[in-house]
RNA sequence: GGGGCACUAGCUCAACGGAUAGAGUAUCGGACUUCGAAUCCGCAGGUUGUGGGUUCGAAUCCCACGUGCCUCACCA
C-alpha cells in the first residue's frame, strides 16, 4: 500500500533545506477538520531557519508540489500547506489491498524473528476472580494479539501467586479449622473462607501468623506434607480459573507462577551479595536504593524466606536465559509502581543490560461504588456473575428483536461478553474506574454491540447481495470513481489507519487505541449505509461499493480480533 | 510526611506541542412500507482543578498550590 506521509515528505524535502525526511514525516499531521485536508504540513518552525513568514512558506511549498498527480488540490491556508489526496487513486490502492487478503489486513512482520512476554492475569490462588482481574487479563491478551498480529512471537505467562506466606496462613487454617470435602466441593470460596478465618483468629491469637510463617518456611524447603497440601490447593484452584479463560477465550503458554521460581532464587541472593548490594538490616537482607529516591528492597526476611521482588528478580533472568526475550512486558496493576521501578533498578545495578527491555504496563484500579473492592469484606463483585448476566442480556435482546437461530446461545456469548472486554478496553489503562452495572450493560453507543452490530450489518448486505455479487467485488477491478463521496471517503481513510493505529497501539501498550478506532469505523460505515444506497441496480456502481463493504468488514473484524472479540455474521 | 498517578461538557471519556478542544451518554426534536432502528440526523452543553512560567502556538512541557487515589520493611 502507498504510504502517502513517506511520498509526500520525499516531495516537500527536496524543496526544504536542513531537515531530515525523518522530521518531515513527523511534522506531516492529519487535519482534526477534514475540510482542511487529507494531510497538513505546518511551516511554523521553518520561518526561523529561512528567516520568512510561516504563510509565505506555506504559500510556496504548495506552489511547488501542487502538481504531483498523486494531489487532487494543493492549497495553502495561514501557516499551513494543506494537501488533499486523488480520492480514485486511494481508493483504488486501499481497496485493493484489503480485498487481496481481507483476513491479513492490519498485520505485518516488523516484529519477525523478535520474542516478547507478556505476563498477564495472573491471579492469586485461592482468591475469587472478581472484576478487579478483568484489567490484567483483557489488557494483557489484547497486547499479546497485537504483538503477534506485528508478526512478534509472543509468549504468554500468567504468573500465578501460587506462593508466599499465604499458602501458610492458608495451610494453617485447614489444618485448624478445614474439611477435605468443602474444598473439593468448592475450592475457592472454601479456601477464601479459611484465610478468612484466618485472619480473625490471628487478631486474638498472634500466635497464629508466626505458624503461618512456619509452615510457609518449610513449604519452601521442600517439606512432603506441606507441598502435597499446596499442590492440591493449586490444581483445585485452577480448575476454577480454567473456567473463566474459556469463557472469555483466553489461552496460556505458560502458567510458571512464582512457585516456579523457588528453588531459583538463592542464586540471585548470592549474586547480589557478590555484587556488594545487599546489606543488613534488622534481620533482614535489603538493597538499598536511597540514592535513586526509592526506598529500600526487601531480598529476604529475617527468617530467610523470599519476597515477592526476589521471585521477580529471579524470574526475569529466567526468561531471558530461557526464552532471550526482546520485550518482556508485566501487565501488573499501578499499584505496584514502586515494586517494578525497585525491580528494574536492581536489574541495572547487578549489570543486566537487558533490564531496559523489560516493561511494566500498569493500569487503573476498579473500586465499587461503596469502596475498594475487598474479598475479605464482602465487598466484590464476582466477574462470572458479570459475563452471565451481559451473556443474559444479550438474549434478551436478541429474542425481542426475533433474530434467534439456532446458536443464539453461541452468539450471545460472543457478544455478552465481548461487551464486557469491549468495555474494559475502551479507556485509557491508567485511569482508575468505578465499576457499575449500568455501564457494563449498556450495549448502545460507543461499545462492544454497537461495533458487532455493525459488522453484522456489513454480512447482512453482502448476503443479500448474493454470493455471485460478493465474490465478483471481491475479485476487485472496481470502479473507485462510485466511492469518492464524502462518507465513503472518511471511511476509506480510516480503514487505511488501521495498520498505523495498530502499531502505535503495539507502541504504547495501549489497546484502547484499536478500540476507539474501530469504534470510528464502525461510525463512519453506519454514516455511509445511511447516506448511500448500496444494492443499486447500477452493476459497476454495486460492485465498487459492495468492495467498500468487504474492505470495512474486515477492518472491523480484524480489529475486533485484536481485543480478543469475535465477529458474528448475525446477532 | 516522602514518592507516584489522576483532574477536560451534567455523567463516562478522546485529543503526535498545532488550525474553531471532540465523541458517547443523559435531556429535547427529527428519520423505519427501504440494504438490519443494538442504527442515523439535529439542537444544546467548556475559564481543560487554580495560579504562574516556557514559545510563533499549551488540555499537552516546567514550577507552585488544591482535590482524589495508589504507595513507602519482613503480604503480593
Amino acid at each position: 500500500m502507498i504510504d502517502y506521509k513517506e511520498k509526500i515528505a520525499d516531495l516537500l524535502g527536496a524543496h526544504i533545506e536542513g531537515l531530515e525526511k525523518k522530521e518531515i514525516v513527523e511534522m506531516i499531521e492529519i487535519p482534526t477538520d477534514e475540510k482542511m485536508g487529507d494531510y497538513a504540513f505546518p511551516c511554523f518552525r521553518l520561518a526561523k531557519v529561512l528567516r520568512k513568514a510561516p504563510p509565505l512558506i506555506a504559500k510556496d511549498l504548495a506552489a511547488k508540489i501542487e502538481g504531483d498527480p498523486m494531489f487532487g488540490k494543493v492549497e495553502q491556508v495561514n501557516a499551513y500547506v494543506n494537501m488533499y489526496i486523488s480520492r480514485d487513486a486511494f481508493a483504488a490502492d486501499l481497496i485493493s489491498e484489503v480485498i487481496s487478503d481481507p483476513d491479513a489486513y492490519g498485520k505485518s512482520n516488523v516484529g519477525q524473528g523478535r520474542k516478547v512476554i507478556v505476563e498477564f492475569s495472573s491471579p492469586n490462588i485461592a482468591k475469587p476472580f472478581h472484576i478487579g482481574h478483568i484489567r490484567s487479563t483483557v489488557i494483557g491478551n489484547s497486547i499479546y494479539k497485537i504483538y503477534d498480529a506485528l508478526g512478534y512471537d509472543v509468549e504468554r505467562i500468567n504468573h500465578l501467586g501460587d506462593y508466599g506466606t499465604q499458602f501458610g496462613k492458608m495451610i494453617c487454617a485447614y489444618r485448624h479449622w478445614g474439611s477435605k470435602e468443602d474444598v473439593v466441593r468448592s475450592p475457592i470460596k472454601t479456601l477464601l473462607k479459611y484465610y478468612t478465618k484466618f485472619h480473625e483468629e490471628a487478631e486474638n491469637d498472634p500466635s497464629l501468623d508466626q505458624e503461618a510463617r512456619d509452615i510457609f518456611a518449610k513449604l519452601e524447603k521442600g517439606q512432603p506434607e506441606e507441598v502435597e497440601l499446596w499442590q492440591w490447593f493449586r490444581d483445585e484452584s485452577l480448575k476454577e480459573f480454567t473456567t473463566v479463560y474459556e469463557m472469555l477465550g483466553i489461552e496460556f503458554d505458560s502458567y510458571a507462577g512464582e512457585s516456579f521460581y523457588s528453588d531459583k532464587m538463592p542464586r540471585f541472593v548470592k549474586e547480589l551479595e557478590n555484587k556488594g548490594l545487599l546489606k543488613k538490616s534488622e534481620g533482614a537482607q535489603i538493597v538499598d536504593l536511597e540514592e535513586y529516591g526509592m526506598s529500600p528492597a526487601l531480598i529476604t526476611k529475617s527468617d530467610g524466606s523470599t519476597l515477592y521482588i526476589t521471585r521477580d528478580i529471579a524470574a526475569a533472568v529466567y526468561r531471558k536465559e530461557h526464552y532471550d526475550f526482546y520485550k518482556n512486558i508485566y501487565v501488573v496493576s499501578s499499584g505496584q509502581n514502586l515494586h517494578f521501578q525497585q525491580w528494574i533498578k536492581i536489574l541495572e545495578l547487578m549489570g543486566y543490560n537487558w533490564a531496559k527491555d523489560c516493561v511494566h504496563v500498569p493500569f487503573g484500579l476498579v473500586s465499587l461504588e461503596d469502596g475498594t473492592m475487598s474479598t475479605r469484606h464482602g465487598r466484590v463483585v464476582f466477574l462470572e456473575d458479570v459475563l452471565n448476566r451481559a451473556v443474559e442480556k444479550t438474549k434478551e435482546i436478541i429474542e425481542e428483536k426475533g433474530v434467534a437461530t439456532d446458536n443464539t446461545e453461541e452468539i450471545a456469548k460472543q457478544v455478552g461478553i465481548g461487551a464486557v472486554m469491549f468495555q474494559e478496553l475502551s479507556n485509557n489503562r491508567i485511569k482508575d474506574y468505578v465499576f457499575s452495572w449500568d455501564r457494563v450493560l449498556n450495549f448502545e453507543g460507543e461499545t462492544g454491540p454497537y461495533v458487532q452490530y455493525t459488522h453484522a450489518r456489513a454480512a447482512s448486505v453482502l448476503r443479500k447481495a448474493g454470493d455471485k455479487a460478493a465474490a465478483e467485488a471481491a475479485a476487485g477491478g472496481i470502479d473507485t470513481s462510485y466511492i469518492v463521496s464524502d462518507s465513503a471517503y472518511e471511511l476509506i481513510k480510516l480503514i487505511y489507519a488501521m495498520p498505523e493505529v495498530i502499531r502505535d497501539a503495539g507502541e504504547k501498550y495501549e489497546p484502547s487505541v484499536v478500540t476507539r478506532h474501530i469504534i470510528n469505523i464502525a461510525q463512519s460505515f453506519n454514516r455511509f449505509y445511511h447516506n448511500e444506497h448500496i444494492l443499486v441496480d447500477d452493476e459497476n456502481e454495486k460492485k465498487a461499493k459492495l468492495a467498500l463493504v468487504i474492505a470495512a468488514k474486515a477492518a472491523i473484524k480484524n480489529g475486533l480480533a485484536l481485543l480478543g472479540m469475535e465477529a458474528p455474521e448475525r446477532m
